[in-house]
DNA sequence: TTACTAAGACTTTTT
DNA sequence: GTCTTAGTAA
């Protein structure tokens, strides 16, 4: 298996260093080398497979590297350690509940449950919700928690936050009074029993002697403490990222890890992996060139011996819809080519982008596939269905509770809820336990709903998971809710796709190490770690499943479509072809990075990504004008297309030569603030200086100018301000006094030449 | 209690 | 343009 490897990844497969950092360059063979490694050091009898542990961030990495090692070795890899961080986190503190101070059958919030948790919390604690908006409440708590902090140890300089470490600590007393814990609880908690509890810790270090991380550079500083606490000062840890794809410091990444751990470990052992599979010169050059204008990088330049390929194409067009009708005569082309839809990606810097260019694909009859949006275990059906399972595992959840109270109606109002905070709050208890001190009929509906609840707990004893799950779709009501529903067809299918979720969890034999489904005796054979453990309930074990893999984030598979996402879904990936669209100023960068520190590093990391993603064909397309949250906007290209040598492109439209009289604004009257390029840091309306210098166009008999005064029948009066086009495809931008900015089409539009 | 309307937001996102 | 939320009327 290592004869396949090129040098350098030799070198870092068979790294004997108790540390090594491998910079993977993107298409560089990362997820081989890491795979192969794990590989070699189980069959050369370095280790077994359970002195090993392999955590990434994604579940898809995490299987997919499953799936590779054991397709290198026959061996056995269930209760093996490879996982997410927070679900090998998660399996720690199923093994350890009682030391880590957790009741057994926690569940886990996902991030929507954990915002509604804490708009709950501000609500009773009558919490001032102007000055503490749930969710920037929400940033603060996650943030502290992935710097490892707990409201008692914080630092505090104001009143304000003052209150808000008053609230983190209230909201620590919720959740575990709930006995629920959030994702950066996962890992904070996980970090500290080990930290705290030396038995434990003692235990996990002897056992894992080699550590392997994925995507290094998206590691929080949390993660990376606990990394270190689990190496201790005998395991051997290596590490595979690269700072350039580094696009996730806005949550809390910090790439100094990287950094960090070469000073920390003090070895010093950096292998570059620079020889690139995926794309063609052309491509290399421009992300290489693009690249090298960030600063703080560890260095690294990709290379390959496929030869120059095609020029990256890139194209200005005057409107987004413009862009995307280019978009689709383009896709046509290579599809006659003989091209195939999925080896097609189109990407984007925001999902706003996607609406223009699903329309055109969509009247084109073009297939696509939007990825991102909602994921299965998201679907409000599916929450609703999930909420009545929590209740039945644990009473005490009073975030299921709100949710499904009256969900289905049953005539339990905002009135009679308050009242229950109310009691609840003054016995101590939480609300399903508060509902006898409700009078009246509210009182009566709300001990009807508890009663509901407890009968499902009692079916729950003796019928299999999928029976429970389709017996509570039943008996709550929901069923009947959403067959009377107009649109309640596919929320139907997807309570069933639940069922054969829960039966396809219950024929697994295991989860995460623990006997899952139905308990399995004897249990998961050879973990060591099983001496720690009780069984988890079969519907503990699948509520945390629905909320570590809340499923996939893909449109239906089956089809072949073209691919639609965002760059960041895009990491990872790789297509034959890649538009990369809306390239301009604003957008890609977008204005709100600027204002951060670093901001505009991690955007030019992204549009790396992004170049980085195609293997034969690179297009680029940028507009002049965009329908953007309901207005048009102006913007220029983007800084980062005059970053990429000329040498590797092709201009479909000429390039325009300089922008440094360009302005591209919302609104008149202000002034603009200026970025260290002395270009404009946000869009705006007034009209940025025409920049063709088009003496003009000639429709109709009319000869059209910018800066000429036209008369709409619908829109009014207004002013040219841009043209773009011949004859009867010719297109103008006009800012009407009324009505706003319009493209309008001179061979259709009827205009009069006005003062 | 529900259904409608108005107002405001709105970059990227896995677990 | 579209979604969520808060407020008001039926």
């Amino acid at each position: 298996m290592i004869s396949q490897l090129n040098p350098e990844q030799r070198t870092a497969v068979t790294s004997s260093g108790q540390y090594a950092l491998v910079l993977a360059g993107a298409g560089s063979g990362k997820t081989k080398v890491l795979t192969t490694r794990m590989a070699w050091l189980i069959q050369t009898g370095q280790v077994s497979p359970y002195g090993l542990l392999a955590v990434t961030f994604t579940n898809k990495a995490a299987k997919e590297m499953l799936a590779r090692l054991t397709g290198m070795l026959p061996i056995d890899a269930r209760g093996m350690w490879i996982g997410t961080f927070h679900g090998l986190c998660n399996r720690l503190l199923r093994a350890h509940y009682r030391d880590a101070g957790l009741p057994q059958g926690f569940q886990i919030l996902d991030s929507t449950d954990q915002l509604a948790a804490i708009k709950r919390l501000i609500k009773t604690a009558n919490i001032n919700d102007e000055k503490f908006p749930a969710k920037d409440v929400q940033r603060f708590i996650n943030a502290a928690k992935e710097k490892g902090e707990r409201p008692e140890t914080m630092e505090v300089w104001d009143a304000h936050r003052q209150r808000l470490v008053d609230i983190y600590q209230l909201y620590q007393e919720q959740c575990q009074r709930e006995g629920v814990v959030d994702f950066a609880e996962l890992l904070l908690r996980a970090y500290e029993l080990l930290s705290r509890n030396a038995l434990v810790r003692e235990h996990y270090q002897r056992r894992f002697k080699h550590i392997l991380v994925d995507e290094f550079q998206d590691t929080n500083d949390l993660q990376y403490k606990w990394l270190c606490l689990l190496a201790g000062s005998g395991a051997s840890l290596f590490a595979v990222g690269d700072d350039d794809q580094s696009i996730y410091a806005f949550r809390g990444a910090n790439v100094g890890n990287m950094a960090a751990s070469e000073r920390d470990y003090a070895k010093g052992n950096i292998i570059r992996l620079e020889q690139n599979y995926r794309s063609y010169g052309n491509i290399l050059n421009a992300a290489n060139a693009l690249i090298e204008h960030n600063s703080e990088r560890l260095g690294k330049n990709l290379w390959t011996d496929r030869g120059e390929g095609e020029p990256l194409r890139i194209i200005e067009q005057a409107t987004d819809q413009l862009e995307s009708q280019w978009l689709v005569e383009e896709i046509k082309a290579l599809i006659n080519e003989g091209g195939s839809r999925s080896d097609i990606a189109v990407l984007y810097r925001s999902n706003a982008q996607s609406r223009t260019i699903e329309h055109a694909l969509f009247s084109a009859r073009i297939p696509y596939k939007v990825y991102g949006g909602l994921r299965f275990f998201e679907r409000q059906e599916i929450k609703h269905v999930l909420a009545y399972l929590r209740l039945v595992s644990n009473l005490g959840d009073d975030t299921s509770f709100m949710r499904v109270v009256n969900f289905p109606t049953r005539g339990i109002g905002a009135r009679t809820l308050e009242n229950l905070t109310d009691a609840s709050r003054e016995i101590g208890c939480s609300l399903a336990y508060g509902v006898g001190a409700v009078p009246g009929k509210g009182g009566t509906n709300l001990a009807q709903f508890v009663q509901l609840v407890k009968d499902m707990g009692s079916v729950a004893e003796t019928v299999s998971l999928p029976e429970l799950v389709q017996h509570v779709i039943e008996v709550s009501g929901l069923k009947q809710h959403y067959e009377q529903e107009r649109e309640g067809a596919e929320r139907l299918e997807n309570l069933n796709e639940l069922v054969n979720a829960a039966t396809v969890f219950s024929l697994e034999e295991n989860y995460e190490g623990m006997p899952a489904g139905k308990a399995v005796e004897p249990p998961v054979q050879a973990d060591p770690d099983i001496m720690f453990q009780e069984a988890m309930s079969p519907l503990a074990a699948f509520l945390s499943h629905a909320s570590l893999e809340a499923g996939d984030n893909q449109a239906k598979s089956g089809e072949d479509a073209i691919q639609l996402m965002t760059i960041h879904a895009a990491k990872g990936l790789e297509f034959k072809a890649v538009f990369i669209t809306g390239v301009e100023e604003g957008l890609f960068p977008h204005e709100n990075s600027l204002a951060a520190d670093g901001g505009l590093e991690e955007e030019r990391r992204l549009m790396y990504v992004a170049i980085t993603r195609a293997k034969e064909r690179l297009y680029i397309s940028l507009a002049q004008s965009r329908m953007l949250h309901g207005q048009t906007r102006y913007s220029i290209r983007s800084r980062f297309l005059d970053e990429i040598p000329e040498a590797c492109i092709k201009w479909l439209t000429p390039k325009v030569a300089a922008y440094s009289q360009a302005s591209s604004s919302w609104s008149s009257g202000k002034s603009y603030p200026r970025d260290p390029y002395g270009r404009p840091e946000t869009g705006s309306i007034a009209p940025r200086a025409p920049r063709t210098t088009s003496s003009g166009v000639q429709v109709g008999g009319q000869q059209f100018r910018i800066g000429q005064g036209v008369r709409h029948g619908k829109f009014g009066d207004g002013t040219i301000i841009n043209l773009s086009g011949q004859g009867n495809d010719a297109q103008a931008q006009i800012i009407f006094q009324n009505a706003g900015a319009k493209t309008l089409a001179l061979g259709i539009a009827r205009l009069e030449i006005i003062a």
